[in-house]
RNA sequence: GGGCGUGUAGCUCAGCCAGGUAGAGCAGCGGCCUUUUAAGCCGUUGGUCGAAGGUUCGAAUCCUUCCACGCUCACCA
């Protein structure tokens, strides 16, 4: 049996464990070390038929027939894990999946190799993994199958698989449990097979539109570019704490102040806040900046770039989303803000009207109103009453000044910033602006930010004198844009939470209750505070 | 952080309201079966009922606390 005790080994797993050595008195190495594939499961499918349709026009055509004997039927090699077994006396199907999907597997004495037959009786059970070689015929019932000729174990499985007919529905496990969730649901595998194909369609279209791919740190001495509280780290070498960014920004302005005048970069942002359906910890954004652009020119951009890669990876620009229908075929609807809070709450409001006029108007009671700006309460508004019902896409155009800090101001409207956000389903996919450029006036909103930060304001970003020296040198004007890639994704794949896009969300660690082994020496009744 | 909900066999779930020997299906194990599709048929093993306390003659069931997860509100992208 089993030397070592591990997890929640149970009967059916102390069982596997004893066909692995069983296997090894065999002679039958249940880990070995590679095998010749020659098809995927839809590829040998796909030329299956294709044979039974046009035949072979070189040597005369015949399927093989039901003892596989054909002259010139379609050989394959495959290999994947076991899913189901329908054994039948000597006879037997199983289900194979692969990367590709699943197909049926045909093993009988008579056609089978002794020794595979002999693996097949005596040794496999479903979650196995196998190589099978064989020739592809229909059978009865009209499904495609491969009459196993060679039947080799690849990996012995000794982990029960979940229950075939519902799998695994448990969200917790699923979650903690991804390698599960991936063998036993195929709309997982389909989800993560659609975001990467979605985020190989932006980089494409980045590509070739002139784009240059970059990365920039991670750990930052300095937060900024985005209002959000940071994680912390340490680094041992250097006795410094660092943060983990919450947004590359500022770094890809440096770059264009250094002439790289079309930058992107997809990558991992963190922000210490609350988790929920729309928010993990870690989370990917897109950011690009194109110089000499202003939001305008981005708005134009966003458009091209979503719709090509709805194109690209769904077929078309209509996209289902939780009941809802969003098209993302140019041109979307272009809104500002104070326009949409007159059309969805009644007030006609402007930014500088007194905050206590604003907050009569949107019928904010004045304890919740209290000491807040006009521009505070409007946003409030805004993103309480008003984004929810943004099915979309639409473009949300104007933000407050005060709000943006890194955003270039309206040339007519000094309280106004030139941003934008793309709202879909609800939710907020893209957020961009009109680069502010100016070292002195970044100067000035730097230092407003820090008192902010004095007040208490744990979001607020830090005073970064070196972005401001950049500046200095000159950043010719620009504009840049984010697009939250788990949100598209989900949008996407119609998935109702964020968690359902991210292979590993963030989950509080599993606690074991460790029945096989009694070390606890860690038990020490230390408390957290 | 607040509110609501969930946690029972490897998996999917009954049982809880109205306390009285812990159940089913799948998986496993032993049989029968050479074209099955959740294969079928016969037999059978498997559980600290999330954890700890409490009430009770007796707790999966009632009460308290804690843990994990989900939904939701608050905050954010």
């Amino acid at each position: 049996m089993t030397s070592f005790t591990l997890f929640d080994h149970n009967e059916i797993i102390r069982g596997r464990y004893g066909k692995v050595a069983a296997l090894r008195t065999a002679g039958i190495e249940p880990y070995p070390r590679s095998y010749d594939v020659t098809h995927t499961s839809a590829q040998a499918i796909a030329e299956f038929e294709n044979f039974e349709k046009h035949g072979d026009p070189a040597r005369g055509d015949s399927t093989a027939d039901l003892h596989g004997n054909a002259p010139h039927a379609i050989e394959v090699s495959i290999a994947g894990r076991i899913m189901t077994i329908r054994r039948m006396g000597k006879a037997a199907f199983f289900h194979l999946l692969d990367s590709a999907g699943k197909i049926q597997v045909y093993v009988r004495p008579d056609q089978t190799d002794e020794a595979g037959y002999c693996l097949f009786r005596e040794f496999l059970d479903m979650g196995d993994i196998v190589g099978v070689r064989g020739t592809v015929f229909r059978t009865k019932t009209g499904e495609a199958t491969v009459l196993a000729k060679q039947l080799v174990l690849l990996t012995k499985s000794v982990r029960p698989l979940p229950e075939k007919w519902h799998g695994l529905r448990d969200i917790e496990t699923r979650y903690r449990q991804r390698y599960a969730d991936l063998i036993m649901n195929e709309h997982v595998r389909r989800t993560f097979l659609l975001r990467s194909r979605m985020i190989s369609a932006i980089r494409r279209f980045l590509d070739s539109a002139g784009y240059v791919e970059v990365e920039t740190p991670m750990l930052q001495p300095v937060r900024g570019g985005a209002t959000a509280r940071p994680f912390i780290t340490h680094h041992n070498a250097l006795d410094m704490d660092l943060y983990l960014r919450i947004a590359p920004e500022l770094y890809h302005k440096r770059l264009v102040v250094g002439g790289l005048e079309k930058v992107y970069e997809i990558n991992r942002n963190f922000r210490n806040e609350g988790i929920s359906t729309q928010h993990n910890p870690e989370f990917t954004m897109l950011e690009l900046y194109t110089a000499y652009w202003d939001y305008r020119n981005t708005m134009d951009l966003t458009e091209r770039l979503l719709e090509s890669v709805c194109r690209g990876v769904l077929g078309t620009t209509t996209v289902a989303y939780q009941g809802a229908v969003l098209n993302f075929a140019r041109p979307w609807r272009r809104a500002k803000i104070l326009e949409l809070i007159e059309e969805k709450l009644g007030p006609r409001l402007s930014w500088s009207d007194p905050p206590e006029a604003a907050a009569r108007a949107l019928n904010i009671a004045p304890e919740n109103a209290a000491g807040k700006s006009t521009a505070r309460l409007i946003m409030d508004a805004f993103e309480q009453r008003v984004e929810d019902l943004l099915v979309g896409p639409i473009i949300v155009y104007d933000f407050p000044a005060e709000v943006s800090p890194l955003a270039k101001r309206s040339a007519d409207e000094p309280l106004v910033a030139e941003r934008f956000e793309v709202f879909a389903a609800g939710f907020e996919i893209a957020n961009a602006y009109s680069e502010l450029n100016d070292p002195e006036e970044q100067y000035h909103r730097f230092e407003e930010q820090v008192a902010l930060q004095r007040a208490g304001d744990e979001e607020a970003q830090d005073m970064d004198e070196d972005y401001v020296r950049a500046l200095e040198y000159g950043m010719p004007p620009a504009s840049g844009l984010g697009i939250g890639i788990d949100r598209l994704a989900m949008l996407l794949t119609d998935s109702p939470s964020i968690r359902d896009v991210i292979l590993f969300p963030t989950l509080r660690p599993e606690v074991r209750t460790e029945k096989t082994t009694n070390s606890n020496s860690e038990e020490d009744g230390s408390e957290e505070l």
